[in-house]
DNA sequence: CCAATACTTGAACATTTCAGTCGACTATAC
DNA sequence: GTATAGTCGACTGAAATGTTCAAGTATTGG
């Protein structure tokens, strides 16, 4: 997985547009007011959203964007995915070289870095991001950096 | 923290290093023709190695470059900050806008995914991925899932 | 000393991605 | 039927990637 400020944009305008969803589509003019983001680059992401069925879009007038799932079955992970798709991974991942050892031990350091990436970024959901942010973010660094420490601290409240 | 290619054959290249420092300096020409990196984008990787003092060099015949500390006290965090250093992270990192609400939850969002990326990568060293890769990776991952699924296992066997 | 070795620096380059722009088109509500 | 708003495609300038060429400088072995 590739991070980029793509998918920040990408993320900044799905958590505008889960906010303002309750009253009807959103339009992209409005997004890209609110975010600062140009119109013409939030129709060629929103375009990606569309066709990964994240978004669904309501055409004529009043129309607009609205999610296609519940916030809560949207993850950071889907919205980056959908947006900087070319994720062919892992440069090695079973297309070619790999022959010698020392390929394959930086091999193994990168997908499960990836892996890893991937995994929190897919726990956090739209809604996380809608509704209690802070929570979500404290609670997370906390438990990681009890991991890297090997401390143990067996209820971490969450808000 | 950006994860792009060139982090990736910074690694590479600096595990080749500390695999064959043993015997003297490593040529730059000996990674390339091992790793199969161009040369010149090796002499462009190595100079910021050097000037972050990841590596030391060693002019003249039979010269080389070797590492600049033990293998233990080099991160796969720092070999990526020397190489990859527009590290200009959250682009609303104290600079600019971060004005209303939303921008502010998505800038958490960022600076904890970057933070956690940081603190894994910082938690692999040279060392490791030298020694034992395979026992620190799978370590890794089986503490990550344990933690997203909420379950409970006391004591993880590694190696 | 001297020549080969190897790092050092800088420039140029093709390719790709990023981010934004433009223009033409289609569907729809009023 | 017209204004609204999404859809599509091409096209742009800037930056990053990855590579190559060329001209240095330091140092060691002979």
């Amino acid at each position: 997985m590739r991070l980029t400020t793509k998918g920040r944009f990408a993320v900044t305008a799905m958590i505008d547009l889960a906010q303002r969803q309750s009253n009807g589509p959103v339009t992209l003019a409005g997004i890209s007011e609110r975010q600062k983001i140009s119109l013409s680059y939030l129709e060629q992401l929103f375009g990606k959203l569309r066709r990964h069925s994240i978004v669904a879009s309501v055409r004529g007038p009043g129309g607009g964007y609205r999610l296609a799932r519940g916030m809560g079955e949207v993850s950071v992970a889907d919205i980056i995915a959908a947006v900087d798709e070319p994720l062919d991974a892992t440069n090695c991942g079973g297309r070619e070289n790999c022959a010698d050892e020392q390929r394959c031990m930086t091999h193994d350091l990168w997908t499960n870095l990836n892996k890893r990436m991937h995994e929190y970024l897919a726990s956090v959901s739209l809604q996380d991001l809608v509704n209690q942010p802070k929570a979500k973010a404290v609670a997370a660094t906390i438990s990681m950096d009890d991991r890297l420490r090997g401390a143990r601290r067996d209820s971490v409240a969450v808000a």
